[in-house]
DNA sequence: TCCGGATGTATCGGTTCGATACATCGAGTT
DNA sequence: AACTCGATGTATCGAACCGATACATCCGGA
């Protein structure tokens, strides 16, 4: 039913760890907090939804809303929230660190969710989705290069942006990497237990309005 | 059966007009050339062939290869062509510059072709889409500063980081655009006839690998 | 008071993906 | 010469997913 790859889940395990709410909200902030990476229609969230409660790691928190429910069914207003078993599956999947955390959908999802991991995660994540976006520029440069003079210069134009893009991706993962080193070795150095770095501030460039 | 928005009918007609090929081949250009807009899979592509087949755009070059299709069925490597209507269909779809091109599946498969349309045809689209994007910026703007502060960092450098690509993505399309009215009006001054200007060469910027 | 728009849950049809099956070919290996 | 391996090539199937839609309530403004 709501099988995919994971990424859902991890999407909506991540959202209800922040605060419980409605279907409808959670739909709302997938989309956009995440927009840029993944969108999500009620038509895969509501059996997701099912079947995450069928295998406990949510429940309704049934609200039944301003006693409005009495009528038909008696069922308005769904409030989910985390089980216990809920917020161990969200660490799991936070924590997989591996190739399946370095590609375009499941990347955007696991750093929307950054803070609540440990850093040497962060680090592994961030560097494995590095070499994966490398790869991608080599296979890009070598098209352009290739297609270069053969064809117009629309197409061209087209595939040059493509990759100015992956390249210009890549050149943020180096900043988020470089501040997320600095965030380990001065907690080193501190001493600080290696759990929850309450939740980092101030990463670099953090002005959007400055044009 | 292959009914969708006709991106991927625009896609195959437009590479095979500019040379008939094979199902294989035309998916690995398809994944190439417009590779960050548009991605295909087989399990599209043939259904969608077999469409416009009946429907009489395209037509079976049945080149049977080398001498190797005796065996069961007696089929193999089919190359497929233009027919007249589909050369028809195919103008006719890409000189749609109504808001139906402006998004992004769309958008990139109509500049991919660009080469084969009218020079007014490309400007509208482009404009189009800048204001698609515009619009987009808007809402990200608005939604970056609104979670400014109430977010942890991390979600909102995701959101920063995206919000910038649309920008530099605008910024883009505002040079594209610069470059094709300076050809409108050298065509016009030269009164050249307004059809097919062959095809446009030396866009701004088209060097990669100057880092 | 009535209308429209945001909130809210839910499903259905159709499109698309991802994996897979099957077959041939050329190039390199042993 | 036989063998393997990867690229080429056609084709389909089930599962996942989107987009539209239906339905209902709430609230604010004309």
């Amino acid at each position: 039913m709501g099988r995919k790859s994971g990424v859902l889940e991890l999407a909506v395990l991540g959202l209800l760890h922040q605060a419980p709410m409605h279907g409808y909200e959670l739909r709302k902030r997938i989309n956009t907090v995440l927009g840029s990476f993944r969108a999500l229609s009620y038509g895969s969230l509501y059996p997701c939804l099912k079947d995450m409660l069928a295998r406990g790691w949510i429940a309704e928190e049934s609200a039944t809303d301003r006693g409005a429910a009495r009528r038909a069914g008696g069922r308005s207003k769904i409030v989910y929230r985390l089980t216990a078993e809920g917020k161990e599956r969200f660490q799991d999947l936070l924590a997989d660190s591996g190739p399946a955390a370095w590609d375009d959908e499941n990347f955007g999802v696991h750093l929307a969710f950054f803070a609540q991991t440990d850093a040497d995660v962060r680090l592994r994540i961030l560097e494995g989705r590095r070499s994966r976006l490398e790869e991608r520029v080599d296979a890009l440069r070598q098209s352009v290069i290739r297609t270069r003079e053969r064809m117009d210069s629309y197409t061209l134009e087209l595939q040059r942006h493509g990759l100015e893009s992956v390249e210009r991706e890549v050149r943020w993962l180096n900043e988020l990497i470089t501040t997320e080193r600095s965030h380990i070795t001065t907690e080193q150095r501190r001493g600080a237990q290696p759990g929850r770095p309450e939740t980092v501030r101030a990463l670099p460039g953090t002005g959007i309005d400055k044009e």
